[in-house]
RNA sequence: CGGGGCGUAGCGCAGCCUGGUAGCGCACCUGCCUUGGGCGCAGGGGGUCGGGCGUUCAAAUCGCCCCGCCCCGACCA
C-alpha cells in the first residue's frame, strides 16, 4: 500500500463505509482504528467550531484539561513553547520603553480590594480567599490576586514621594486566578499567566500617552508576530476595567466571527492614586495623586493564535511564534538508503538549524501527520530520491503545497517559505476579517446579522454602527447577547452618524459582534 | 449557579436494561518485515469498573448518597 491515505480524518468520515477502493488499491479504515488512534479525531470546523478548537488544542499537544483541577488547565510544552515566544516579544518591547520588571504577592489582604469602590464590586464574584494557614484561621482572609492594582498601590504609595519618582514604570509576569464560572482552555480558565503592567506618572496626559503606547505594542505583536489583525479601541464605559477611567483593547476576529479581546491598557486616572494615597510633590510644591495605567495580555493569546489560524487537520502556527520552525522527516527503504539520506539530512539539519525526525519504526506518512497536527509551518522531506538528484522537498504546513528546491538553495528557500508563510497567515486572516465587517444602522439590522451566531456554530460579524457610549443603549444589545466590542481609534468607516437608539449624533461607527 | 452528558487499561469505547467476578480497537513491549501521507504478521504486559453505603449466596450491572470532569445558558481577560 503506501498510495493512499484519505484526507485527513474527520468525524463525518467516520460514518463512511469501513472499506472502499481508491486508485485500484482497497483501504481500510475500521471504526475502531480512526477513534482509537491516540492522535486523531479532530472534530471540522464547520460541525463544531468549539469541539474543533478542543480538539486543536490537544491534537496539537498544546494543553489538556487539569481534570482534577476545576476549570484549570495544564499547559504542555508545545504550548508552553508558544507563550515562552511571546513573552521575549513583549519583554524585550517593554524594556524598550522603559519598564522594568518586579514580582508582587500572590497573595493580597482581603481589605486592599476594597479600597477602591468600582474595583472590589467588579472583582468580587470571581476571588479565591484564602481563610486558614498553618492551621489557623487567618485575622485577615487573603485573596488570591485577580489581577495586582490594589498591592502594587500600597506599594507606590511608599516609594513615591516627589515628580523625580516620576514615571514609575513597572510590569510583571505572574498566575492570576479569577473564578470563572465557564472555562475554555487558553481563553478562558480560572488560572492564567500574564503580564501586568503598572505605571504612575505625574499628569494624566503622561499616563494616557503611555496605554496608548502599550496598546500600540500590543496591535504590533499581534499583526507582526502572531499575524493576527487586530482593531485598536477604546472600550465602552460599561466593558471598562473595574475601577478605571477608560479601557483601551485590541480585539481580533476567530474564524467563527466571534470577537476575542487580545490585550487590554487602562487609563487608572486618579482613582488607585485616591484609594491608596499614592501622593507626590509637584515641582511647584503642591501634593497630587499620581495618575496610573494598568495594561495586560495573557495565555489568551494563545487562544486567539488558534482560532485565527488553525485548520480541520490541527495546528496552524505562525514562524514567528513556532517553537519549530520546520522538521526533517527522511525516507528510506533499506540500509544503503538510510546512511546516505541521512547524511545527507544530517547536513542540511545543521544548515537549516532544524530537527530530524529520526524515530525508528514509525513510517514517514505518520510522521507527517504527527508534525502537521503540531503546526510546524515547514516539513522537509528528504528521500534517496531527492538525495540522487540533489534536492529536497519542503511543505508549507499553511497552504500544503511542496516545493522542490536544490540542496544548495535549500537555505534560502526555507527561510523564504517561513517569511512568505507569515506574511499569508496575516492577509488572510486580515481578508477575512474585512470580508466579516458589514455596517448597520438599525438596532433591527445588528440583532438580524448576529441573532443566531453561537460560538460553536460560527457566522459572526463585526458590524459597525453608530451607537452611543452608554450603558442604557447598550443594554439594548444584550437581548441578542451582542457586545460593543470597542470604539475603534482610528475611524475605520465612515464618520459621523446618529446613534441607532437615541438618534443622538455621535462621532463614528461602533464594532458590535458575539465576543469570547 | 441552573440545564444536559459522562466517569470501565494510557486513549476511545462495548458490557449495565435481563446480577454470575471484564472485553474490543488504538497506544505500549518483543521479534520479523516495511518506510515518498496514519505498513503488516506473530507473540505479550497492563483494570481496587470515580468513591461510599446498602440489597444479594454473588454487584461494573440494582438502590441511595457523594465526588469529579465536559458541554449548553446567566457573569467574565
Amino acid at each position: 500500500m503506501g498510495v493512499i491515505m484519505a484526507a485527513p480524518f474527520s468525524s463525518h468520515e467516520r460514518s463512511l463505509p469501513q472499506a472502499r477502493r481508491m486508485n485500484g488499491v482497497s483501504t481500510i479504515f475500521t471504526q475502531a482504528t480512526i477513534k482509537g488512534m491516540a492522535e486523531s479525531k479532530i472534530t471540522p470546523r464547520a460541525q463544531d467550531f468549539a469541539a474543533w478548537y478542543q480538539d486543536v488544542v490537544m491534537q496539537g499537544d498544546m494543553a489538556e484539561p487539569a481534570e482534577i483541577v476545576k476549570g484549570c488547565m495544564v499547559i504542555k510544552a508545545n504550548g508552553y513553547a508558544v507563550w515562552e515566544a511571546l513573552q521575549r516579544e513583549f519583554d524585550d518591547r517593554f524594556k524598550a520603553t522603559g519598564h522594568q520588571n518586579v514580582y508582587f504577592p500572590l497573595l493580597i489582604p482581603q481589605s486592599f480590594l476594597k479600597k477602591e469602590a468600582e474595583h472590589v464590586e467588579g472583582f468580587s464574584p470571581e476571588l479565591a480567599v484564602v481563610t486558614i494557614a498553618g492551621g489557623k484561621e487567618l485575622e485577615e482572609p487573603y485573596v488570591i490576586r485577580p489581577t495586582s492594582e490594589t498591592i502594587i498601590g500600597h506599594f507606590f504609595s511608599r516609594w513615591i514621594q516627589s515628580w523625580r519618582d516620576l514615571p514609575l514604570m513597572l510590569n510583571q509576569w505572574a498566575n492570576i486566578i479569577r473564578w470563572e464560572l465557564r472555562t475554555r482552555m487558553f481563553l478562558r480558565t480560572t488560572e492564567f499567566l500574564w503580564q501586568e503592567g503598572h505605571t504612575a506618572h505625574s499628569s494624566h496626559e503622561e499616563a494616557l500617552d503611555e496605554a496608548l503606547r502599550i496598546l500600540d505594542i500590543y496591535a504590533e505583536v499581534a499583526e507582526d508576530v502572531m499575524a493576527m489583525p487586530v482593531i485598536k479601541g477604546a472600550k465602552t464605559l460599561s466593558e471598562k476595567f473595574a475601577g478605571a477611567l477608560r479601557s483601551y483593547a485590541i480585539e481580533a476576529m476567530m474564524q467563527n466571527g466571534l470577537a476575542l479581546q487580545a490585550g487590554t491598557s487602562h487609563d487608572l486616572g486618579q482613582n488607585f492614586g485616591r484609594a491608596f494615597e499614592v501622593q507626590f510633590q509637584t515641582k511647584e510644591g503642591k501634593l497630587d495623586y499620581v495618575w496610573q495605567t494598568s495594561w495586560g495580555v495573557s495565555t489568551r493569546l494563545i487562544g486567539g493564535l488558534i482560532m485565527t489560524h488553525s485548520d480541520d487537520k490541527g495546528l496552524v502556527l505562525p514562524p514567528k511564534v513556532a517553537p519549530m520552525k520546520g522538521v526533517l522527516v527522511p525516507i528510506y527503504r533499506k540500509d544503503e538508503e538510510r546512511t546516505a539520506v541521512m547524511e545527507t539530512a544530517r547536513k542540511l539539519a545543521q544548515d537549516l538549524g532544524i530537527k530530524i525526525d529520526d524515530r525508528e519504526g514509525q513510517t514517514p506518512g505518520s510522521k507527517f501527520f504527527h508534525w502537521e497536527r503540531r503546526g510546524v509551518p515547514v516539513v522537509i522531506e528528504l528521500g534517496p530520491r531527492d538525495v540522487a538528484a540533489g534536492n529536497v522537498v519542503l511543505k508549507r504546513r499553511d497552504t500544503g503545497t511542496k516545493h522542490t528546491v536544490s540542496l544548495a538553495e535549500a537555505r534560502h528557500e526555507f527561510e523564504k517559505m517561513l517569511d512568505q508563510i507569515q506574511r499569508d497567515l496575516y492577509s488572510t486572516a486580515k481578508k477575512r476579517l474585512n470580508e466579516n465587517s458589514v455596517q448597520a444602522n438599525s438596532l433591527a439590522e445588528v440583532e438580524k446579522i448576529l441573532r443566531d451566531v453561537t460560538a460553536e456554530r460560527g457566522g459572526g460579524k463585526f458590524v459597525f454602527t453608530h451607537l452611543k457610549d452608554d450603558p442604557a443603549c447598550e443594554a439594548r444589545l444584550k437581548e441578542f447577547k451582542a457586545t460593543v466590542r470597542c470604539i475603534p481609534l482610528a475611524d475605520e468607516q465612515d464618520g459621523a452618524g446618529t446613534c441607532i437608539i437615541t438618534g443622538e449624533h455621535v462621532p463614528k461607527r461602533v464594532v458590535i459582534a458575539k465576543a469570547y
